[in-house]
DNA sequence: AGGGCCATGTAAAGTGTTACATGATTCT
DNA sequence: AGAATCATGTAACACTTTACATGGCCCT
């Protein structure tokens, strides 16, 4: 499941939408804080939603509405409340994706349980240093060789490193102070 | 166009293959430096050849080998010359593309012309700075208001700013140094 | 004769985007 | 009456992944 899957999950467990279509795709729309990371258009929320229900992790009922057209509301099963509890306690495998996905956990986390999200931060520093690791040992594997090839490689790795470890201050920050922002930090690493 | 089908014609203009779908999947494969930075299945590079074919930016020509089967083999069209020379110039706009799309560029840039490949350096970073400006704007905008939705809305600009920190000091040394690894600097910001 | 490499694909399924269809209600 | 909002989708297209199909050459 995407992202955006787990996404929904979270949205109706937090209990904060109706839970239906609609008003589930306000919380994606500009303006909503979910926006600054993700984008899901109407059609693929539908779409998730349909997905969602097929393997049990929501159930949707009818809502009648005299004379307003019907909804189809959504709500978490038992089994979409363990995988929605899982997806928050697993920290993502890549850099990359720290950027969305592990952004929707964190948002999610901290609605929901701060312990919870203090351990995920945890995690993830955990993993960003194994990557950290991984990549000094690559590097260290490769300082000889002035070729072109080696010159590439290197830069590769550098990007990544510089990247992991801007990650892993950012989450650094947020295990201790929490709301201090890198505004007027220096650039320099 | 995907970066998957610029990189196909980098490595026609680079010379450094037969031209033909086998040979050209070689350099994407397990130990070639474009490996590194982006994963190509021969079926999407048999696809992607097609259709820079029908774009006009690649000819194929059948090679006849005697009693081997014939080979489609491809070059760059003029067009197809001026398109890559196009997006060689052109920096990628968003931070998350470096890693792939950039590089990418990198990669050919310096292999074809030193002094493009500097071009391109000094052009992203100054694309980088008008992204940590737009960023700072942001942060500035929001500094009150200590709700939840101000919090998390103050992480993800921090992580942005931090990710593009990180490129943009990258960007620098190779600016000026090239080869110097990061390995020993210090974790800090 | 069998295994591995050369060489080029097709088929099916998954994933996502864009644009549009539908029709009701509420607001002005 | 007309516009905006509520509410749910379908259709068509674009892109990617995965698995498999095909067949010949080269080496042992």
């Amino acid at each position: 499941m995407p992202p955006a899957a787990h996404a929904i999950l979270g949205l109706l467990e937090l209990d904060e939408s109706a839970g239906h279509g609609y008003d589930l795709a306000r919380h994606f729309a500009d303006g909503a804080p979910l926006a600054e990371i993700i984008r899901l258009e109407p059609a693929m929320l539908y779409h998730h939603l349909k997905r969602l229900a097929g393997t049990g992790w929501v159930a949707s009922s009818v809502q009648p509405r005299g004379s307003r057209p019907p909804r189809q509301v959504y709500e978490l099963t038992a089994t979409g409340r363990v995988e929605l509890r899982r997806w928050l306690g697993e920290p993502v495998r890549h850099t990359r994706e720290i950027r969305l996905e592990f952004l929707l956990k964190l948002y999610f986390a901290r609605r929901l349980d701060a312990a919870l999200a203090a351990r995920l931060i945890d995690d993830q520093a955990a993993t960003c240093r194994g990557l950290e690791t991984s990549l000094l040992r690559q590097l260290a594997a490769l300082t000889e060789a002035p070729d072109d090839e080696a010159v590439f490689r290197r830069s590769v790795l550098d990007l990544r490193l510089a990247q992991t470890r801007a990650a892993l201050t950012w989450l650094t920050q947020m295990e201790t102070g929490g709301a201090a922002s890198g505004s007027g930090a220096s650039r320099g690493g």
